[in-house]
RNA sequence: GGUCCCGUAGCUCAGCUGGAUAGAGUACUCGCCUCCGAAGCGAGGGGUCACAGGUUCAAAUCCUGUCGGGACCA
């Protein structure tokens, strides 16, 4: 149940009446027309400019569409009162029953209400983290994480058909760099002195990598060239370092659908089928790039390369994809993946990067676009840094230093619902500060706390009211009388909680979901506003002495709130508290 | 040099497919616990939405340019 599509859909039928009787010309668009909350809460309960957007292609005054609309929206049952405002707004006011139809709908079905059929029938794909399968996990890309899988839940709650996927670079250098640090620990395990020359990984975490090989293959590979062992070891490597971060993912609450490895790409034709496709399009060509501009090119030689034409699809130049001696770039395998991601069915495909690739952008939806025939859209959400924080002073990441942060340090330290909930508190493409001290402390500073506090309150209600015998089981409350509910505090939070299927459709339409975490503190404000007013004015505390009634009504009110939140927080992959103690 | 992101209250940031007097937290000042969790609430001051043009009935929001910060660039 959306309220505002409702009157929305109400108003675009008023507007077609409007057309029947003569009063509006047709062939109109009712596209620009919206309904939505006021800014200001005295103007009433949703605003609608249709009005003015129709004035000037209807060739009307804005106030006389205004007064005939607004004659036809006061004749519905849903609406008490229309008065027109300002340059022609149309506020409406809703009739009670409207209301408590919402507090019912939110009862009679709590799992379901806000979830929205925007999504229905479209299948999409959401990759994100796709960190290097060389070590574990650090802070940065927590922040991928998060984001990426409240994303994918966003859109799940929002109706859509979603895969959750992770892209293993295991094709690349890295790899044998890695397979190289392993074999070293693994010497160190049959104790040999080893040390680790540049273009190695010294961490720590592959000392039991190294052990575990050693326990697998004994002294075979002691003493051997290269070529005997790389590949196995590379194998044996990245097998250890994808099971450290699956177990670093799950710590933080992410399960991923899809783990699609790069090197299946590689000798099996399938970037040679996703650049024969292009080159199908006559896309491919083989040339010379010209030098980048105003950047010293200091080894800049002109070199003919494989290239694409992705600047047909709207890239700034055309982009390698192989280099003169044959080799693929390390394009090629991206666009093979994302080839794949086409060809498996997806109608929208995502992917979350940090800000350091913001580079990558346009050659990938080039790519996409170029294999789909610009059927398949590609939306890239970066992350931006992540700037760590001890007690207000910035904390530095150093791998030399040792001050390395890693994912599993912050959860073990905060907690996944805090990680998850603070990583959200900012828009994707903005930095965020990230205080550890901060993000545990228990004070309205807090939005995690915040939030979680008022859950907890409320359930600490429920508590008491089932202790004074009153029933507060959802199904009873959806049946409560709610016409005591007159409070304008009361009020205040029914119309949030009213937003709330909208704020969703809103949030999966831009990908955005940090706009649920904002969401979350307003409404979570609301309550904590109407509760304290309760302090002042013995009629608005939720259980009312002696009148069980009455008492159901505002429980219904706050029970409500509670599911929204729990709802809410669900997206965000947050467990809603019960009590703070 | 080019591309992308950002510029909103002293500070940290929201701001909906363009909408009414631009919001919250923090900090500062002052109030509110005999009472469902005061870990909270209320009130007050604080703004050239970087700047200049443009589109529009309407611009913080869209377009162009300038300045400033960041990321990236075979």
């Amino acid at each position: 149940m959306n309220l505002f599509a409702e009157i929305r859909s109400l108003v675009l039928a008023s507007l077609q009446h409007l057309q029947a009787q003569g009063n509006l010309p047709y062939g109109l668009s009712f596209d620009s027309v919206t309904v939505e909350p006021p800014r200001d809460l005295t103007h009433g309960d949703m605003a609608t400019n249709a009005a003015m957007v129709l004035a000037k292609p209807s060739k009307n005054k804005p106030r006389d569409i205004a007064d005939k609309l607004a004659a036809l929206l006061a004749a519905d049952g849903r609406v008490e009162s229309v008065d027109v405002a300002g340059p022609g707004f149309l506020n409406l006011r809703l009739s009670p029953k409207v209301w408590s139809d919402v507090l019912g709908a939110i009862l009679v079905d709590p799992i379901g209400f806000g979830r929205a059929g925007t999504g229905a029938g479209i299948k999409v794909n959401v990759e994100y983290v796709s960190a290097n399968p060389t070590g574990p996990l650090h802070v940065g890309h927590t922040r991928g994480a998060v984001f990426g899988d409240a994303l994918a839940s966003l859109l799940d709650f929002a109706g859509y058909d979603v895969t959750r996927e992770y892209y293993i670079n295991d094709g690349g250098a890295q790899v044998d760099v890695l397979a190289r640090s392993v074999y070293l620990r693994y010497l160190e395990a049959h104790g040999q002195e080893v040390a680790f020359e540049d273009g190695t990984y010294p961490g720590d975490y592959l000392i039991d990598v190294g052990q575990a090989l050693k326990a697998k293959v004994g002294e075979s590979y002691i003493g051997k060239d290269e070529q005997v062992w790389l590949s196995d070891v590379r194998e044996f490597s990245t097998h250890a370092m994808m099971d450290l971060i699956r177990a670093d993912l799950l710590s933080l609450g992410v399960k991923m659908d899809v783990f699609y490895s790069e090197k299946s790409l590689y000798g099996t034709g399938r970037i040679e089928a996703a650049i024969g496709d292009l080159k199908g399009k006559g896309l491919i060509y083989q040339g010379v790039l010209d030098p980048p501009k105003g950047k010293k090119p200091d080894d800049w030689e002109p070199r003919q390369q494989t290239l694409f034409k992705s600047t047909d699809h709207g890239d700034d130049v055309d982009r390698p994809v192989q280099k003169s001696d044959g080799s693929w770039t390390y394009f090629a395998p991206d666009i093979a993946y994302h080839y794949d991601k086409v060809t498996r069915g997806f109608d929208q495909l995502i992917d979350v990067f940090g800000a350091d690739h913001g580079g990558y952008v346009k050659r990938m939806k080039a790519a996409v676009s170029a294999l789909s025939d610009g059927k398949t859209s590609l939306d890239i959400k970066l992350t931006q840094l992540v700037r760590l924080y001890k007690n207000g002073e910035p904390f530095k990441m150093s791998k030399r230093a040792g001050t390395f942060v890693t994912l599993r340090d912050v959860v073990e330290q905060v907690g996944a619902d805090a990680t998850r909930f603070v990583m959200l508190t900012r828009k994707n493409d903005a930095p965020l500060d990230f205080d550890f001290d901060k993000v545990m402390e228990q004070t309205k500073e807090n939005p995690v706390f915040y939030v979680q506090y008022a859950h907890a309150r409320i359930s600490s209600v429920m508590r008491k009211a089932e202790a004074a015998g009153i029933a507060v089981d959802d199904a009873t409350l959806s049946g409560a009388d709610l016409a005591s509910l007159v409070d304008c505090a009361e009020l205040t939070l029914v119309t949030k909680l009213a937003e709330f299927p909208r704020l969703i459709e809103i949030s999966a339409r831009s990908n955005e979901p940090h706009r649920i975490a904002f969401y979350l503190y307003d409404l979570a404000s609301d309550l904590h506003a109407l509760w304290n007013k309760g302090n002042d004015d013995a009629s608005l505390r939720f259980i009312q002495e002696g009148n069980h009634a009455t008492s159901q009504a505002k429980i219904a009110l706050i029970r409500a709130t509670a599911v929204v939140i729990s709802s809410g927080l669900g997206i965000l992959g947050v467990t809603p508290a019960q009590e703070m103690r």
